[in-house]
DNA sequence: AGATTAATAAACACAGTGTTAATTATTTTG
DNA sequence: CAAAATAATTAACACTGTGTTTATTAATCT
């Protein structure tokens, strides 16, 4: 929180500790990781680490609190959409602006997030990022169509469309991230709004 | 393998363990699961344990083993579509045989895949579904589309559309499989060619 | 410069690991 | 069914990591 009030040697310890944690879970995965190796690697004494941490599940939650408070905030920032608006950016091809900051967001903390939701990583971190983006997705959604029967069931609906946009971002991230951040964010509203086959280029045979 | 001329007491021990296993998983998470924890909840001598698997992981390798081998049978079994027949699955409303299967093998084998697929499994078995589900839908798309040029980036277009079958699917399984599987595989073609917000009954505004 | 606080070092009992060897129990087979 | 084969058990082993404590050293803050 309050980093700058904070002793020199205190900040110094975290940030290490910090840093070698990140390295083990790509390396030999999050829960291969001991407490051990963490202080060896980063060249501390043991006790040192349960002066900051209870143990390594400690240090993980309070890694991914941070990130998750982060994209709280994020999702906060972001004034809901109007139907207009929304209509607006369909007819504009412009991506929601979320999705932008959410890409940025993901592009500015690489190292840490590719490891943490990687196949070393913690697969519960992907299931509290989800829980946000369906907030924030829960409330567009409301906005647009209101309360009204939909053609296929809202839940699946979701699903669909959070793996989809999780599992794209990540990708995007996993192969140096060849667009822009916009770049990525318009391509994913063109799948979900065209629906992927379409936005490919696929035409009906007749 | 070869589970006909396997001892009794040999079958007996490996089942004990892999229920076990697949019931602490979902208790306490795969990484707080320790050998002498199964071989407690088993009723088995812990040396036991150790005549049939290396370690802990080792025997998370060999449980995961058996389903990817069982869904890239799966895969492989059903007979590459033609452009014409995609067609008429598209003007039939009928989903991917493929997916309808999967479905159904998710649905027989719901206790393992819901808690190695969940948030305390494994992240990396994700990776490996996601992988045989990618083989199969490359072919296809190449079948339908050749190699010429797409309008969005083909790699983004397949982990968009491979994260969001496998997160659907998840989904259902997490939530008590309310559909059939030829029901579930309906939507979530609808979903991928119609696209999520036209699937969902989105009109433009004017 | 002195007071404060963080980091270190060394020791502790404790949990679980993976291996071994001898013994007991069960299953297979001839 | 009885003998042979093999699986499971028991108990012991050294080893690695855990989390805590206490005294000492070192860095920082005021």
């Amino acid at each position: 929180m309050d980093q700058e009030k904070m002793d020199r040697r205190i900040a110094k310890t975290r940030i290490a500790i910090k840093n070698v944690f990140t390295e083990l879970i790509d390396e030999i995965g999050f829960d291969a990781v001991t407490v051990k190796n963490i202080t060896d690697k980063a060249n501390i004494n043991r006790s040192t680490f349960y002066l900051h941490y209870r143990d390594k599940y400690d240090l993980l939650e309070k890694s991914e609190e941070e990130i998750i408070q982060k994209i709280e905030e994020i999702s906060k920032s972001i004034r809901r959409l109007t139907p207009k608006e929304l209509n607006n950016l369909y007819s504009d091809n412009k991506p929601f602006p979320f999705v932008i900051k959410l890409a940025e967001y993901f592009r500015d903390n690489a190292a840490f997030l590719k490891v943490i939701l990687g196949p070393k990583g913690d697969l519960s971190f992907q299931e509290k990022i989800k829980t946000i983006l369906e907030k924030n997705i829960v409330e567009n959604v409301r906005a647009i169509f209101g309360e009204g029967t939909f053609h296929v069931p809202i839940d699946v609906f979701m699903a669909y469309i959070i793996s989809a946009h999780v599992g794209s971002i990540l990708h995007w991230l996993n192969t140096g991230m060849k667009q822009s951040p916009e770049e990525i964010a318009t391509i994913i509203f063109n799948l979900t709004f065209q629906g992927p086959v379409n936005a490919i280029g696929f035409k009906k045979f007749q």
